[in-house]
RNA sequence: GCCCAUGUAGCUCAGUCGGUAGAGCGCUUCCUUGGUAAGGAAGAGGUUCACCAGUUCGAUUCUGGUCAUGGGCUCCA
């Protein structure tokens, strides 16, 4: 007699031994064709074991997030397979499951994008078959005579110890596998096979070349489709593309990794840098500047010299040695210094939009994802030991707020002490625990990272979510124990005696550069009316409407509008379609009619078109939504 | 940094099995003076095909190197 639980704690009992299947078939037929692996006392199971004790169970169904890692590391077997019948000398190596789908790195002759779809319909034909996966344990020397042809394989039994070495078979095919597996090859529904690269055997270029074949799958074929076509939109967004399609930044070879800013980017950067200047000063900060190039005797003592080295810029002025600054911080120690602090000036919120330049490798940079040159809207706040939480608090919040206006959310995740770090356990425990009372005080639920601290103080890290549901690490709140020590900061307390600040450093938008790139892709360019480069286009008519264009424009700029006028000879029609895919948010129309009224006709990117208005009737509104930096899309 | 691919007009790209280059968009001019998502015509534009060598009578094309860009290189059966 089997006695097995369920999640909500009810029970079922058994007669004989069932496998996992049978005790799915159990609650109904429908539930189980559904299922695709079970957690059978906490551990993940194929639904054919047997169940031999008293159990624990829980079901993944195909909803589960982790039923998806098990559909995918299933497909991966079905990829292997279907290449090995078409490339039988091919030897498989590995074949994980990673964030949005697999791959399987495999030792064969070099393939072309062509050829995947040759693989695919060899895929599909297993799937067909709805071959079913069959687990069988081995000792290790079975396992080594099995695979005696693939010495990637063995070289991988070697490592495993003679317990657990378990195969999996579908089919004729067999893999070393540690499982579990779906019950079916017939259970992927959407598969596909995405691209081709190159990858060593165990991440080590002195070894093997392999091929590793990317593919993603899914339990139904809508999934699929929605997937690819998500990929489809992200390339349409492609920031690389919309900011030299909008005339926004661009990058050349004479500064690789550094960005080159437009008028137009430039003037979304101002946008970008007037809001975060206005909400700053309003929370109680001020903003500093420090120099970019300092002496190496500065970095040695903020050990920088000694832990980042590799990454920074240096130079040598009148034989002294200096080094481009990769950080602000080491600067600020110096600002901090300049003067005394009582407890009362505490805390000191400093801010400064910085530009930094770190050395990345030269194959890891990619627009204004990933460039060596930026800049970053830091902030380092000095403080009392008590005042951690209501600071940690005060960026939180400050966040939000700006966070919001560009439509983003944004989820939290807290990083604590790792094994190599400085500091007492008094101090890291206090400083964890302010970290975790404002996250609490805060409210929103947040992730634990445990020991994925810096070795100077644990963190908050701020996940933003673009329009895409793509994530991006931008904020960051890291407290900092080293820095103030090593620099020797002191205030004096109520008790007349020197104590050691604590410092935060922290950003929100994170590097600026990189937070434009997101924000293009995020708006896929049409952005809200206070952030367009260009906010408003007139078009005359005609030719001879030219000079009260120009006038328009004029008084347009005077009450604070990005504003300009299309001169060429075109038609109406063509100003505006180009208007329009270049998402200018308002477009006057000048006529006969305007000119000799005095009024205007704007059309908005919905296609609506409002006709004789004043001025002010425009102006009015259009500064409101400006100044108030509203998301939405002005009705006039 | 490493692997693979790519680098041709401002942009997107075609082409030359080695004989000094083309299209569309954009730009200029002209015709049209047009009222809400592409009117028509002509023309200019490449220090000659990223850069540097080599092979060759001759290289943008072949070979080697350099630089840049893109994808990947962390996610361990």
């Amino acid at each position: 007699m089997i006695t097995i639980t369920f999640p909500d704690n009810s029970i079922k009992q058994f007669e004989d031994i069932p496998t996992g299947m049978d005790v799915a078939k159990s609650i109904s037929e429908g539930f189980a064709r559904n299922c695709v692996a079970m957690k059978i006392n906490d551990q993940f199971q194929d639904l054919s074991r047997p169940i031999q004790s008293d159990a624990a169970i829980e079901f993944l169904t195909v909803n589960d997030d982790n039923a998806l890692e098990v559909l995918r590391h299933s497909a991966a077997h079905v990829m292997a397979e279907a290449v090995l019948n078409l490339y039988p000398e091919a030897k498989l190596t590995i074949g994980p499951v990673v964030e949005d789908g697999f791959y399987y790195d495999i030792d064969m002759p070099p393939i072309s994008e062509d050829d995947l779809s040759k693989i695919e319909a060899e895929i599909q034909k297993i799937i067909k078959a709805k071959n079913t996966f069959e687990r069988k344990v081995v000792s290790k020397d079975e396992a080594l005579e099995i695979f005696r042809d693939n010495p990637f394989k063995c070289e991988l039994i070697n490592e495993l110890s003679d317990q657990d070495i378990s195969l999996y078979r579908n089919g004729a095919f067999i893999d070393l596998c540690r499982g579990p597996h779906i019950p079916h090859t017939g259970m992927i529904k959407g598969i596909k096979l995405m691209k081709i690269s190159g990858a060593y055997w165990r991440a080590d270029p002195s070894r093997e070349q392999l091929q590793r074949l990317y593919g993603t799958a899914f339990f139904d074929k809508k999934k699929l489709n929605q997937y690819l076509h998500l990929i489809e939109e992200a390339k349409k967004r492609d920031h690389r593309k919309l900011g030299t399609r909008l005339d926004l930044y661009s990058f050349h070879d004479e500064a690789p990794g550094m960005a080159f800013f437009h008028a137009k980017g430039m003037d979304m950067w101002n946008a970008l840098l007037d809001y975060w200047r206005q909400t700053h000063r309003a929370a109680g900060y001020v903003e500093t500047k420090t120099p970019v190039i300092l002496n190496r005797k500065l970095w040695e003592k903020s050990g920088h010299w000694d832990n980042y080295r590799e990454n920074m810029y240096t130079c040598i002025i009148d034989d002294e040695e200096y080094a481009i600054k990769p950080m602000n911080c080491p600067g600020g120690m110096i600002l901090f210094k300049t003067r005394s602090y009582s407890y009362r000036d505490l805390p000191l919120r400093a801010g400064e939009v910085g530009l930094v330049h770190r050395h990345e490798l030269s194959g890891a940079l990619s627009g204004l994802f990933r460039v060596r040159s930026f800049h970053q809207d830091d902030a380092h706040i000095f403080m009392t030991p008590d005042q951690i939480e209501s600071e940690v608090l005060g960026v939180l919040r400050l966040s939000e707020q700006i966070y919001q206006k560009f439509g983003l959310t944004f989820h939290l995740e807290l990083s604590t002490r790792p094994e190599k770090s400085i500091g007492t356990d008094a101090q890291w425990e206090q400083a964890t625990a302010g970290l975790e009372k404002a996250l609490k005080t805060y409210g929103q639920d947040y992730i634990i990272n445990e020991g994925d601290g810096a070795f100077y103080g644990p963190k908050i890290d701020i996940h933003i979510k673009d329009a895409l549901g793509r994530t991006w690490q931008c904020g960051t709140v890291q407290l900092d124990m080293a820095l103030p020590e090593r620099f020797d900061l002191t205030y004096k307390g109520q008790d007349n005696d020197k104590h050691r600040p604590i410092m935060i450093h922290r950003v929100i938008y994170g590097s600026m550069e990189r937070f434009f790139g997101i924000l293009v892709e995020h708006f896929a360019g049409k952005f809200p009316l206070w952030l367009a480069p260009v906010q408003a286009v007139v078009l005359p008519i005609t030719q001879d409407l030219a000079d009260h264009a120009d006038s328009v424009k004029k008084d347009l700029e005077a009450a604070g509008i990005r504003c300009e006028v299309d001169h060429r000879n075109e038609t109406l029609k063509k100003k505006i379609r180009e208007a329009q895919i270049n998402y200018v948010p308002l477009i006057l129309t000048i006529g006969e009619k305007e000119k000799e009224t005095g009024t205007l006709s704007v059309r908005t990117l919905d296609g609506k078109v409002k006709m004789g208005l004043s001025m002010a009737d425009f102006t009015t509104p259009v500064q409101r939504h400006i100044k108030e930096r509203i998301l939405d899309d002005i009705v006039l």
